[in-house]
Order: structure tokens, then sequence, then C-alpha cells
DNA sequence: CTGAAAGCGCTTACAG
DNA sequence: CTGAAAGCGCTTACAG
């Protein structure tokens, strides 16, 4: 059985039916299927009109054999079920289909996920380029790169070895490092960074980390001693557990960086069941700006997550067309936002 | 130009490559790539040496085309930037990758991508199967069903005309209604359900809305006029908004059923702002039992949502298999949990 | 157990 | 402007 069957037992109409019953060749059936303009008017309408009759749907696979095009792009990442990543797709996605590309998304999920991207003959592969989001491939893979020889660009990860575009975490960190309120004799806290499973990370905790403590240390003259990171994982619901049971070993207050807003956000509320509140108590600045940070008056980093979509897919897309030879290495740059809680 | 191009200019390997090197038919060689037993030990090894040599990998459309098959699953669902998509999707996946199949995601994102959803011609037509999520063919759709003869299943939506898999709704209205909290002389407000574009919902809120009525207007008596809907967007930030403007014009305890956990969140802090509690000012049930729901106290309706993922995976997979030639209509149980809001 | 060959449904020079 | 035909890279009866 080699041709589509369809609920009656019938078969799929293919172009050659097509073509037998508007009385033209093959040839000319393909033609008016991808819009060459030099088939005459009449054969057109007669093609056009088979193919309404047979209801006939081209068949992909074959089209992606014989052209050696698939007019797809593969959207990978870690997780999808957030805000950043849902922006994110969406903006890459609108860049594509105005260039004519369609886009499917593979998020990793599960382990069992990420061997299969790891398949040199995995779909994801076959199609004509990778956007690859906020995943290091130098913890995924053993040689450091996709295995595959088609076009692909790293987003929200920056890497030396692999064309990428990301949002400048270090100084992201510096940024916080710059406005984050300090109190004498207190210490400073930075919430967030642990990934359950390492093969998933990013590596854009640690560069807000360093950018930070660089920051605070050598230009606020902050002692290092006293900034602390506690690891907690990257979810609200964690987040406030923690916050529930945190108790900073003093009375005076504290500073608290956390390395994303949901981080913040959990922790806030974890805090204030202890009846522990921002900026009262304690300053905290989060990262991330997402649509709630406003209304709970987060102080954060704002990050141009639409921009950096947008420049990612236009980067692949030129790519695909070879019209880049040299290494793509750009870094986007956030902006702090004050708002209450600091 | 018909044949993969890599980098350096040089041409994809293809199974006749292999066969040349391997010294043997490109039969054999197909056999040994789709673990054909009937291969003899020493033409295996001859082949995977050749393969390993030539880097070869196989061309999945070719595959697919020559097979009819691609043991691809699509997932369409309206987004994926929320919990349930993201645990709706990982079980689905579960279950289809121990079936040898794959899966790819699609989240319709935007208008221009329903759009493209509807072209019978799409890629996802040409996987074997779709399961699609928490949409209304009804309203996207002239004809209330996919326009494609492949198999498919429709999840978290009730339908008459095609295939589905579905939470009980109106036995989960039924259970708020059952549960919550009424006050004398006071009104009942029914939270959410607003979709700001029709195409993309799936008709579950209305149902909970109806049940939820039909319980207390039917079995407890409440008076039709004391209930009242308000339509807030299915965000954290849309109903902590609400909330924080919310005047309920009366004195006295009121009742709220959230049809979402995230907003019943979001109205809870907002309404915090006004120095408005719950339980003490008023009673609140959501919906959903999300990860946060019972760290901030919040009774509400429990959906298995593993299960559903499961159970519409294991489905699909035997109409694919054609051990199903009657329609499938299956609901599976909410859950009723009280915790502190109610 | 293996090979030769037809076939899947398209695209694309090429000749006319 | 059109048609005939080769080719894309696989799978799969079939003969041996």
């Amino acid at each position: 059985m080699n041709r589509f069957v369809i609920k009656g037992g019938m078969q799929m109409p293919s172009i050659k039916d097509v073509a037998k019953l508007a009385n033209v060749s093959v040839g000319t059936v393909s033609k008016v299927l991808n819009n060459d303009p030099t088939v005459k008017p009449k054969n057109r309408e007669k093609v056009l009109k088979a193919i309404k009759q047979l209801n006939y749907v081209p068949n992909i696979h074959a089209k992606s054999l014989s052209s050696g095009k698939t007019k797809m792009i593969s959207i990978v990442s870690s997780t999808l079920g957030d805000e950043f990543h849902e922006r994110l797709g969406s903006s890459i996605d609108q860049i594509l289909s105005e260039n004519g590309y369609d886009s499917i998304f593979f998020p990793l999920l599960s382990r069992e996920r990420l061997k299969r991207f790891s398949n040199p003959s995995h779909f994801l592969y076959q199609t004509d380029g990778l956007i690859v989001s906020s995943l290091s491939l130098t913890k995924m893979f053993e040689d450091k790169t996709l295995p595959t020889s088609k076009p692909y660009i790293l987003v929200d990860t920056r890497d030396a070895l692999n064309d990428c575009v990301f949002i400048d975490n270090y100084y992201g960190g510096k940024l916080v490092g710059q406005n984050i309120k300090l109190y004498e004799n207190s210490k400073v806290y930075i919430l967030g960074g642990y990934e359950p499973d390492e093969a998933f990370s990013s590596g854009v905790f640690s560069e807000r980390i360093i950018g930070f403590i660089d920051e605070l240390v050598n230009n606020r003259g902050f002692n290092k001693k006293n900034i602390v990171i506690m690891e907690v994982g990257l979810s609200w619901k964690e987040s406030y557990e923690f916050g529930k049971r945190f108790t900073p070993n003093q009375k005076h207050k504290f500073s608290i960086f956390a390395l994303s807003d949901i981080i913040a956000f959990g922790f806030i509320e974890g805090m204030k069941t202890q009846g522990i509140k921002a900026p009262d108590n304690y300053s905290i600045i989060g990262y991330d700006d997402l649509s709630y940070s406003e209304d709970i008056g987060l102080s954060t980093v704002k990050q141009p997550i639409e921009e950096l979509g947008k420049l990612s897919a236009e980067l692949l897309l030129k790519k695909i067309n070879n019209k880049f030879e040299d290494k793509i290495h750009k870094s986007l740059m956030p902006k702090f936002i004050e708002r209450n809680t600091n």
C-alpha cells in the first residue's frame, strides 16, 4: 500500500489525475500549483477546476523530495509553557510567515524527546532550518553543534561556536547591580537559577549572576562575602514555598535579585505569609518584565523579546538564502525598569 | 538543484551511495534501516559500517512518500503558553513515543496561523494523525470538520460531529454549584470566559457556567436573578486589574465562581489591594487545580489532565490502526477540592 | 536471504 | 507556452 487511502478506501488524487481531467500535462499542473505566470489563462482555469472537482491536495513530501525544500522552519525550545517562549515564538513566526515560511514547534519537554532531537535523521533536520531557543548545545551535544548541515541559529543563548542571537545577560545583571538598594551590614541574596536537568539549561542565569556580582563588588565596593546564592526552581510554586520558609538571619533590610519575575512574584507572596514585605522590609528586583510585573509593582529588567524573535528569524532566513558567510553573534540590550519593590 | 547540498557544496549521501559502498543492493540497505531481521549479519555489518562512514541520514520525505506513513502526529492548540497545555502535550507525547510515534506542535497563536491550519494541503494534514486541543471546529471551520481524511481526535472540547475526549465541564460546573458557600440576600458572580477571538474558544467555559447555574437554581433554590456573569480575559493580569476595581454593591459576603484558577488568583490579589479578602469577605472557587493553587489555598476543581492526554493519544492510535469504526465520545470526570477560599 | 525494478507524487531542465 | 521524461530517495512485492 503506497498510496494514501481515504475513508471509503478510495485513493487520494495525485497531480496525474488532475492533469488527466484537465487535459493538460503534469508539468502544467505543477506550474499552476506554483503560480508560474507562463501558464495560459485558459489552461489555468481548467486545472483549477479539476483541482476543485477532485478535491486535490498536493503531497508535501513529494514536493519536498523533488524540490529539496520544505518552506518550513523548526522552532525548538526546552518548554513552551511560559510567556517568554510564547511571545518569542509568535514573533519568530510572524517574520517567517511574511517570507513564505511556516513553522512547527518542538518543545523538548522530556529527556526522551531530547534524545530524539539528537538523532540526525530526525524530522526537524529535514525542514529548511532551525531556531533553537534557550538551550545550550554545549551541554546537550558531544560536539557542541547540531547534528545537521541544515542552517540553524541559537536564540537566547550566547555561544562561541554556533550562530546566535541573545540578550546581553551580563549587562542585565550589571543593571540590577547598579540599581538595587543596598543596606549597611546587610546581605544580598540571589534567587533562582536552579535547573533540575542541566541538559536543558541555557546559561543565561549564570551570566546574569556574574554581571550582577561584578557590578556590586567592583563598582559599588560591596563585600563579596555578603552575597549569597540561593537555588530555587523556575516556578511560582517553588519560589512561593521558598519565600514561606526563608528567614534572613538579620533584623534589618536586605536585598534580593530574583533571576526571573516569576521567581520574584512567588517569593514576594511567600514572604507575605510571614508578614515580610517589599519594599518595607527588603528590596527585590526581578528579570523579564512579564505581563503581570507592572501590576505587582515589580522593579525588573525588561527583555526585548519580540525584537529577539524577529532578528533571529531574519538572520536564519539570510543564512538559508546564503547571504551569510561569517559568524552571527548578535546581542540585544535589556533595560532596567524601576517600580515599587526596590 | 534537486539534491540536498551541504556546506562544502557536496551532496548528501543517499541510500544508493550506501549500497554501493557496502556492496549490496538498495533493498538490503533499506531492510537494515528498518531492522528487518532477514538480513544476514555479515551484510548488516557492512551496511552499518558504510552508513557510519558516509554519515548517511535517511531522507524522511522520501520515506514518507513511498511508505505513505510519517510516524508523526500533529498536536494543535490555540496557545501553548500555559500549564494546562504543557501538561496535556507532555502526556500525549509520552503515549505516542511508547508506540513509535513522534509529535510536533502547532500552536495557533494568530489568525494568520489559523488560516494556514485551514488549508487542506498544510503540512499538518500530511502527518499520520492530529490531536486538536481546546478548539471548537464548529467555530473555526465552515463544515465543522477538519479539511482532511486523516484520522484526528479533538481533546478538551465536546463535539457532536467529531471524535472527541473531554472532561465533563457541565459536571464540573455542578460541583462548584454544589460546594460554593451562599449568603443570604447576596449575589453570586461568575468570573471569566471572555475570549478576545471567538474562533479560538472551545466552549468549555459556557458548559461550566450552565452546570453551575443549573445546580444553583434547580437544586439549591438560588434565585437566578442574583447570578451575574462578569467577562474577564484568561490571564492573571486582566483578572488582577478587574479585582482591583471591582466593587460589589453590597456590604455583606458574596460568592464567586472563577472559571479558571489563573483568573481566581489574579482576582484575589486584585481584591487584596482593596483590603477585601477570601474567605473573610467573600467565597471563591476556581477551576483547574494548577501547580500554585494549593499554595494559595484556592478551592477548585481538579481536572485529570494527564489522563485526558493519554486517553486521547491511545484513541488516536487506535483510529490510525483502524481499530475503530464507531464514534468516539469519551468524557472524564473532574473532582472538587476544598481548600481555604470557599 | 538478496537483487532488480516498479512505484510513490512531485519538480525541472529540455525540446519543440 | 506546453509536454515528455528524468530524477529526487525511499519501500516493497517479486523472482530466484
